[in-house]
RNA sequence: GGGGUCGUAGUUCAGACGGUUAGAACGCCGGCCUGUCACGCCGGAGGUCGCGAGUUCGAGUCUCGUCGGCCCCGCCA
């Protein structure tokens, strides 16, 4: 699209154009001034172009005048380059623009630092200056795949029946699940709006509605800590279908995600894989494992039930159990490497770890001069130690144990090295417990979310025996990522009821709070279920990055704050009085002390 | 709510056991340079060592507190 600015991006120039007179505008990334040969390097969004003057040229005087990321245009002739000063590390590296009009658009101050992608700057500086790093072209290809990836989501998803209809952002609060954004009502003084967590209850009113098929790339917020993948505001594939059954729902949904991992240059195999939570947890200690390698888990409980050893006997009393787990391949173990790895272990919760290392019919570690002979026999048994190989036991409470130990597998996944580079698994996680009990709140809670149906075979036990009720829920998670996940829904206002009443949802607050879900399943809601994706998660993953921060272009840092926007940030006293809003002192304030 | 880690020039970092004037590279400013492409060479400016207390004759360095970035546990249906 030509402009007065600009005949060509820069990127597009080539020899063919040879000869031609062009017109580029972009930012200067470098200068090399030789005091009478003067080269710069322009820059827009698609690439690099040469451009070089010398002495006699016109505009040579105001190629001398200009610095690092000025915006300039630059007006000239097409050249190849003299033989022998190709630059191939650039699609224009064989040739240059001969200036014949610079046009200095703006300046630029010093730069608070280098734009360049191997520049490593701390990550707050860049947050502050975010318009400065998103000039970066890694910034940009990121921002362009997450572009690329919701452009096929709308191709496929409409092509295929379903309709994007936009959701509120101001809604109801609704108990259950993470903390809600609240914002307060002007209008109805002491009222909240609560900003949604997903468009959960919306898209199945959509389904009562008829629409039969709707996604929305939907924003979701939820005021929890955060995390490397986890920011307050994110955004969300939302996408909800009627008269589909499960394994019709996840078969469109295999082609939805092949067709947005083939636009961004990944093919996938069909039909995934899949797993039960169980089988999950038991072999990998996660609801989201990573399958691309072994090193499974193994229940060291029975092999230790008469064990001498004070620390197993005792967490063992407890309620705990021990499981261990053989680092494929590993080696050399150095001491001071199996001290990271137990500092390691350490911070994801782990009390402590003993290390064993198989030698003969024997086990070489800390604590294996108190391992009777059964016990010695049972661990590289369970283990399946070969001679001189390593295993990692751990004892504790089994869930706690997971956690930890999935970190450590994938600890040494990484130290290892045991997954080949651009290999892919997608999984699908299925038959999720319907609900879980909460030693905290002393109640049943669920799983995935009160909506979430059972399956039909468990739904007589639902009063009986609750937690051995499934749930027609599913996860996709790719390489130990969740990156999906949805259910089929209850449709039935009687079933919702009861599920209700099991979660110690009164009638009176189930009324007050999803009264108007409840009517509209009374009013011929049809077969529904659905599911979302985490856009945030699926493009950190393609573009390798190690924070869903590099993919969203303004982030929240861990503390939910914007550095360059300061936000958020106090308010007027006008603002407040509107909103029939007093804000409570803080300890400090109220004690007198100057803050 | 808890654990860990980092904070020194515009940026990235170095600063031995507490010692005299806090260094380097890149960037910035000035000079030289006609085929460079991370151009090169010479010179220069640039610092509240995050902030506040404390220990000490003396603190960038040790202690405590505090603020901020990051990672993790809890939390996130």
């Amino acid at each position: 699209m030509p402009s007065v600015f600009r005949t060509h991006y820069a990127g597009e120039l080539s020899l063919a154009l040879e000869g031609e007179v062009v017109a580029v505008s972009g930012w200067v990334k470098r200068i090399r001034d030789h005091g009478g040969l003067v080269f710069l390097e322009v820059w827009d969004r698609s690439g690099l172009v040469q451009v070089v003057a010398d002495p006699t040229s016109a505009d040579y005087e105001p190629m001398k005048q200009v610095r690092l990321e000025y915006v300039v245009k630059v007006e000239g002739q097409v050249k190849r380059r003299p033989s022998g000063t190709e630059n191939l590390q650039h699609s224009t590296g064989d040739i240059e623009i001969r200036i014949s009009k610079l046009t200095v658009l703006n300046a630029c101050k010093p730069l608070p630092f280098l734009i360049e992608d191997d520049a490593e700057v701390q990550e707050n500086v860049r947050l502050l200056y975010r318009y400065l790093d998103l000039r970066r072209p890694r910034m940009i290809e990121n921002l362009r795949v997450r572009h690329s990836a919701m452009q096929a989501t709308r191709k496929f998803l409409s092509d295929n029946g379903f309709m994007e209809v936009e959701t509120p952002i101001l809604t109801k609060s609704t108990p259950e699940g993470a903390r809600d954004f609240l914002v307060p009502s002007r209008l109805t003084k002491g009222h909240f709006y609560a900003l949604p967590q997903s468009p959960q209850l919306f898209k199945q009113l959509l389904m009562v509605a008829g629409f039969d098929r709707y996604f929305q790339i939907a924003r979701c917020f939820r005021d929890e800590d955060l995390r490397a993948d986890r920011q307050p505001e994110f955004t969300q594939i939302d996408i909800e279908a009627s008269f589909l059954t499960l394994e019709e729902f996840l078969e469109v949904n295999e082609r939805l995600v092949e067709k947005i991992f083939g636009e961004l240059g990944i093919a996938l195999e069909r039909p995934f894989r899949r797993i039960s939570y169980k089988d999950a947890i038991e072999t990998y200690g996660t609801d989201k494992p990573d399958v691309r390698f072994g090193m499974h888990l193994k229940d060291l409980s029975a092999v230790f039930s008469g064990s001498s050893l004070e620390v197993f006997r005792k967490a063992m009393e407890s309620g705990g159990v021990i499981k261990g787990l053989k680092p494929e391949g590993l080696k050399e173990f150095s001491p001071k490497e199996q001290s990271v790895l137990e500092e390691m272990a350490r911070s994801v919760g782990l009390g402590g770890l003993t290390i064993v290392r198989r030698e003969g019919s024997a086990l070489k570690g800390r604590l294996t001069r108190h391992f009777s002979e059964a016990e010695t026999s049972g661990t590289i048994e369970t283990l399946g130690l070969g001679d001189g190989e390593w295993g990692i036991l751990a004892v504790g409470p089994n869930a706690k144990l997971c956690t930890g130990l999935s970190q450590v597998r994938l600890y040494f996944r990484d130290k290892l090295a045991l997954v080949p580079a651009g290999s892919h698994a997608f999984l699908w996680v299925v038959d999720f417990p319907l609900l879980e009990y909460d030693e905290a709140e002393g109640r049943y809670v669920s799983m995935h979310h009160p909506f979430t149906a059972p399956m039909d075979e468990d739904i007589h036990k639902l009063e009986q025996d609750p937690l051995t009720v499934r749930a027609k829920a599913y996860d996709m998670v790719l390489d130990g990522n969740e990156i999906g996940g949805g259910s089929m829904r209850i449709y039935n206002a009687a079933v919702q009821e009861r599920v209700f009443s099991l979660l110690a949802i009164s009638k009176e607050e189930a009324r007050q709070k999803f009264g108007f879900l409840l009517d509209a399943l009374a009013y011929g809601a049809p077969p529904h279920g659905g599911i979302a994706y985490g856009l945030d998660r699926i493009v950190t993953l393609v573009v390798g990055a190690s924070s869903i921060r590099e993919v969203i272009a303004f982030p929240k840092t861990q503390k939910g704050t914007c550095l360059m926007t300061q936000a958020p940030s106090p308010v007027s006293e006008d603002q407040l009085q509107e909103l029939g809003i007093q804000l409570v002192k803080s300890k400090a304030e109220a004690e007198g002390l100057d803050v």
